[in-house]
DNA sequence: TTGCTTTCTTAAGATATCTTAATTTTTTTT
DNA sequence: AAAAAAAATTAAGATATCTTAAGAAAGCAA
């Protein structure tokens, strides 16, 4: 069986790799964690709920995705081990999501509650740091992305995205891989051939 | 002429519209504001510079883009009155700029260099706060922009941009606005015209 | 006001990407 | 190992969007 506290320790960890903390924060901070297993497939939100919690990767991979009106699937965000996932819209606004967050492997996520994280917030000094300098990255992330669509072709988009998630893009289908770059899965699949020769 | 402590107070009560600012907040942040005048077509960054300084647009338009390899333009950002412009991922890393920023009006932009910034958040107690919910917002509203390229065709891209930039919309010339949108500007005017009646 | 420069429009042909549908391959379940 | 389900490939025809080039309109400067 999987021992929890090991997993916390996990989460405290990559916390430390950002900020300082001390033992009694890592303490504080250990008691407000949930954790939650996951079957590959199952949903962690769903369309209509609120995102009421932040939310780790412990073990696995894990996609945020949502359905247009043509109920076509469109891949905002993919997550492995290490990763934060969440519908920050939802989260932070307390709307209901128009996201599935979804499992794509056995998965185990640590969770925070939004009330227990504004209470970390007033009682560990470095909380809000740490989140401050997460949402940075996730910006420029994303506004790398934008770039990305602005400025690249589909090949482009592809190729860059797997120099960039090497190894792991394995872990992904393809066709989730194509949701996430803005394409259809067949004409993802016409590129891959087109270009065999030429993937590093 | 223009009385520069007039703009300093407008950008004061642009921070008070989300935190809390005695007196003597309000004049330790003033005393690190920075005017700057620009003509139209003037810049305030260019590719290769180090973005220094949080801005604020206090009077006129700006954009933020960048040259691909091909030498297009894409916006990346728009701006008027009241809004923040900036090379976030320059400003946060301290690496060189592939932006320009640039003013698109006679502008005046108020800025604060990040050694400011620093010792304002140790010193005024909501600043920190007021830049953690702004970095939100700015990054719930690149989400919505990336859930838009994922999922809409050209049109609705446009159709969506002028009801959400309502009147704005005529400040900026209709190549810069197809360039934000991602498509060619002929393109953008033959949508135009094929909708011409639909348009509200 | 005139002339120059910038922006916008039009149209034709080229290209990228999508859609559909059938087939094959891979993965999962029994 | 066989059967069922999920994912990937292929190919043809359809559509969206781009490119080029030229002319019209609008804005700005002399």
């Amino acid at each position: 069986m999987i021992n929890e506290n090991e997993l916390k320790e996990g989460l405290i960890e990559h916390l430390k790799g950002m900020i300082e903390l001390s033992g009694s924060d890592a303490e504080l901070i250990i008691s407000k964690l949930e954790i939650k297993y996951l079957k590959k497939k199952e949903y962690l939100l769903q369309p209509g709920e609120i995102s009421k919690h932040m939310r780790f990767i412990s073990q696995g991979a894990m996609r945020v995705y949502y359905l247009d009106e043509k109920s076509q699937e469109h891949t905002l965000q993919l997550g492995i081990e290490n990763w934060w996932i969440n519908d920050l819209y939802s989260y932070l606004s307390l709307k209901p999501s128009k996201m599935y967050i979804q499992a794509l492997e056995e998965t185990i996520v640590i969770q925070i509650s939004s009330g227990s994280l504004d209470k970390l917030f007033r009682e560990v000094k470095e909380m809000p740091n740490f989140f401050r300098l997460k949402m940075q990255s996730a910006y420029v992330a994303l506004q790398e992305r934008t770039i990305e669509n602005l400025s690249m072709d589909s090949y482009e988009k592809y190729s860059k995205f797997i120099s960039q998630y090497r190894n792991i893009e394995q872990r992904f289908p393809q066709y989730i891989i194509a949701s996430y770059l803005g394409m259809a899965p067949e004409f993802l699949s016409y590129l891959r051939k087109k270009h065999a020769s030429r993937l590093k």
